[in-house]
DNA sequence: CACCAGGGCGCG
DNA sequence: AAAGCGCGCCCTGGTG
């Protein structure tokens, strides 16, 4: 503790909030430790002892940076030192004034604010994510106040590191300038080389620039959910060009668009037409999530196709490393913290939006150069990127644009079906509730009425579990009582409102999670878009949802997303899809992928003998289970069958497969027969254990295992000290190539019948991925020549050219055809292949 | 008001 | 000691 600040500060009998109750002696009013004269304050939450564990992290975070130690006065937010009571506001205002107070004394020259907390403190503002990273000079005499995040978030967060490194950098560096808080840019363009284009003269430099470059980065920024809102508009575009020469010829080019203060606001859309032609002929066209960028400016009439995606390739390269533009650059480049807030552009300054737009174009193309040449030394990580990855980028951009046609009628039809069951099952659970004054009064609003909450919450906590006295069967980690669909499911029986919770947590969901959201999701002409992330999965499969949070602008943060890959599978949900008049809504899935690859992966003999001579692993399973012979077996059954194989395929044990049969199948399975069924699985498939055995030595060896198409699935934790942890891994390490060649092979076939329904002058669209499955919109008079394309495509993909990869499993597509998603009917595949049968098929069916 | 984790459940 | 894998969204309750 440093005497001189303490006899200046200290307020040893501090009331000023409630915060001195909790804390006595010492612990009341802690000022800073440090040497008097100290250049640097470091400001913290809570007072931090010499000893503490954050106190040496931090020392170790500023040494690594270049910061020297003794040059530190440690501050914190709250002078009290209290465990157990959080500070709100009111403390932290009430205890502001003591760290101005120590400001004044010591006149540091730099202040570091650790955290929301410390910011507040320093300067009475908050938004902490917005302001880190950059500098202020909030009152006279006071030194630069420099915000950042605290290390507790970065302990809590571990992808907010490299964002937390780089500001630390910045920080040093400012400290360590002679210059003092004047810091010289760092690996930002030099200002001549930084143009806004706001005159017709500066389009025609733009237009030069790009005629003559080989490389360009493209970024711009937003207002509105997606371009096909009213309120969707593109604020402003940024572009840096460059020749063979790298970097050091890199032009950057900031052009205004919607933007108020724009030049070009009005004509905005003139302006980016008149650039797509030069745009769109630069040879190499990058871009960090090229997705988004693109899909925007096809939609504005710029198709613009990337070649190169900076996300993409970070995610091929390391799966699991953080993909941000700005964590990468600041963590891979050392660039400076960039960024403002990007929710409200319009009424952010011109120049502020142009600035940030350029940057992120800048280190997009530092990246490009960085990340190709990682890339190059993967060969067939490369050729994965090239043949695959890139291709499917430009397909999605128009897959996302397409979105896919709901018939509205069907839905508010569906959706009034839910409703009304739901109101008479709302009606029966309320006859079970108890009169007002048998309440708890916490369920009670201030105005007296009674918050009824039929969801997992502790109103239906204690009516179910203490006013009904229905036992606990299970509890969660907090350990509030289950009130998960199967442990209600027991309760049934005990009493009939855990019967009608049952059935109201599957229409609920209906209502809450699916129709609602569709509902409001639906554009002006039917349709709806999901957003697809090619980069979302550890193994390749593609995510299916909104876009990321700081792509949505202020008046659509609430917007929903709708994920089209967990439809409920019947008609209700499903019905709801499907193509508009004049098309059919065509959906082919590849039979049994997982399965199939992991017998060529695995050599299983058998299993390679029933694909080969055409029979159905998942029926051979579900006749074992059920004791029934094949005509018998039910689809419930085979499809439950498939959940069986599947599991003991990717390592389930015996255990877990007693929950599974009971769950599954409402079968009580003793532990004897579990173990005999598991061990008549693998006695069935016998290549199957050497396999899993296989994959284990393989990741132990090198840390991460590989598909033949080049896709890697890294995992360190194989060398965690925990066994639980790396049995884990082992288990990824054995599913990982199988779904990751099952997606690849679906999103390649969906690049290649899309590039041919085009090659063909064809008005056949893509729709969407599920996984193991494609879905399209064919006109009717294009069917018969779509269905064999796509059946084929899916089942000859010319893996062996693009990948050298020799399947020698037979894969085989399904085709189902119909007006709507649910109630598509199967084609026979002979149907299919078979012109003349296809014909009078489609004759027959489709009207 | 915004954000987070945990529980739960939809899909492959 | 305990053991399928891969996702996203809705809801609650807690916290700043």
């Amino acid at each position: 503790m440093n005497k001189r600040l303490r006899l200046a500060v200290r307020n040893a009998v501090c009331t000023d909030c409630a915060l001195h109750e909790e804390a006595d002696g010492e612990h009341r009013c802690v000022t800073g430790q440090g040497p008097n004269g100290a250049r640097i304050a470091v400001v913290t939450k809570t007072p931090l002892s010499t000893e503490s564990r954050m106190r040496r992290e931090l020392e170790t975070y500023l040494r690594d940076v270049g910061i020297d130690l003794t040059q530190i006065m440690w501050l914190s937010a709250l002078k009290c030192q209290v465990w157990g009571m959080e500070a709100t506001k009111v403390h932290q205002k009430a205890c502001a004034p003591y760290l101005r107070r120590e400001f004044e004394f010591l006149n540091p020259e730099f202040v570091l604010c650790l955290g929301a907390e410390a910011w507040f403190a320093a300067s009475g503002w908050a938004d902490i994510t917005k302001n880190r990273g950059k500098t202020f000079a909030v009152t006279e005499g006071t030194g630069v106040i420099f915000p950042t995040i605290s290390p507790s978030a970065v302990n809590r967060n571990p992808g907010l590191i490299g964002g937390f490194l780089a500001d630390l950098r910045y920080f040093a560096r400012m400290v360590n300038d002679t210059a003092g808080a004047d810091v010289p840019p760092h690996h930002v363009p030099p200002p001549d080389r930084v143009h806004t284009v706001a005159t017709k003269q500066g389009l025609r430099a733009v237009v030069r620039a790009l005629r003559a470059a080989t490389v360009v980065s493209y970024d711009i920024e937003t207002t509105g959910a997606s371009p096909w809102d009213t309120d969707g508009r593109i604020v402003s575009l940024s572009l840096t060009t460059a020749t063979d020469g790298g970097m050091d010829t890199a032009e950057v080019w900031q052009i205004p668009l919607y933007h108020p203060e724009s030049p070009w606001r009005t004509k905005w859309r003139a302006v980016l037409r008149a650039l797509a032609k030069y745009l769109c002929a630069v040879p190499k066209r990058v871009a960090h999530n090229a997705k988004f960028d693109s899909k925007w400016m096809t939609y504005f009439d710029v198709p613009m196709l990337p070649t190169f995606d900076t996300i993409i390739a970070l995610a091929l390269l390391d799966e699991n490393q953080p993909k941000g533009l700005k964590p990468t650059a600041q963590q891979r480049l050392g660039a400076d913290p960039w960024g403002i807030d990007t929710k409200d552009l319009l009424n952010t300054p011109l120049d502020e939006v142009l600035a940030y737009n350029g940057l992120d174009t800048w280190h997009t193309l530092r990246l490009y150069y960085v990340l190709r040449v990682e890339l190059s030394e993967h060969k067939r990580t490369l050729r994965l990127f090239q043949h695959l990855m890139m291709p499917l980028i430009q397909e999605l951009v128009l897959v996302e644009i397409n979105g896919v046609y709901v018939d509205r009628d069907q839905l508010e039809q569906n959706w009034l079906e839910v409703k009304t069951i739901l109101d008479r099952i709302h009606a029966g659970l309320r006859e079970h509730l108890p009169p007002d004054n048998d309440i708890p009064e916490q369920f009670f609003n201030r105005r007296g009425e009674l918050q009824i909450n039929f969801n997992a919450s502790n109103f239906a906590r204690w009516w179910l579990f203490e006013y009904l006295g229905l036992p606990v069967l299970a509890t969660g980690k907090s350990g509030m009582p289950s009130m998960a669909e199967d442990i209600m499911a027991s309760l049934a029986e005990q009493h009939p409102a855990a019967k009608l919770m049952v059935e109201r947590v599957e229409w609920n969901k209906y209502d809450t999670a699916f129709f609602t959201p569709w509902s409001q999701q639906i554009d002006a002409n039917s349709r709806m878009h999901t957003v697809f992330k090619p980069w979302g999965t550890r193994t390749g499969r593609l995510s299916s949802g909104k876009e990321d949070a700081e792509k949505i602008t202020a008046g659509a943060r609430n917007q929903k997303g709708v994920n089209l890959q967990q439809v409920p599978r019947n008609k209700l949900a499903r019905g709801v899809f499907g193509a508009p008049p004049g098309s059919r809504f065509v959906e082919a899935d590849y039979s049994q992928i997982e399965l199939r690859l992991a017998a060529f992966f695995a050599k299983e003999r058998r299993m390679l003998h029933l694909y080969a001579t055409g029979q159905d692993i998942h029926m051979a399973t579900a006749m074992q289970m059920t004791g029934k012979p094949a005509s018998a077996v039910t689809p419930e059954e085979r499809k439950k069958a498939k959940a069986v194989n599947f599991g003991f395929l990717y390592g389930m044990g015996w255990m877990k497969f007693i929950e599974t049969a009971w769950s599954n199948y409402g079968l009580r399975v003793t532990e004897h027969e579990a173990r005999a069924f598991r061990e008549a699985f693998f006695a069935g498939f016998p290549d199957l254990l050497p396999w899993h055995a296989k994959q284990r030595r393989l990741v132990r060896k090198y840390g991460r295992v590989e598909t033949p198409m080049g896709r890697i699935r890294h995992l360190p934790d194989i060398y965690s000290p925990d066994k639980g942890v790396q049995a884990e891994a082992e288990r990824q390490a054995i599913n990982s190539p199988v779904q990751a060649l099952a997606s690849d092979m679906a999103a390649l076939s969906m690049v290649h019948v899309s590039r041919e329904f085009r090659r063909r002058g064809m008005d056949s669209i893509a729709i969407g991925l599920v996984h193991d499955a494609v879905n399209y919109e064919i006109p009717n008079d294009e069917l018969s020549e779509a269905l064999p394309l796509i059946k084929g495509t899916m089942e000859t993909l010319p893996l062996r050219e693009l990948f050298g990869l020799d399947l020698t499993v037979p894969i085989i597509a399904d085709v189902k055809v119909g007006t709507h998603w649910g109630g598509a009917s199967e084609v026979p595949g002979v149907v299919v292949s078979t012109p003349a049968e296809l014909n009078r098929w489609i004759l027959e069916n489709v009207s």
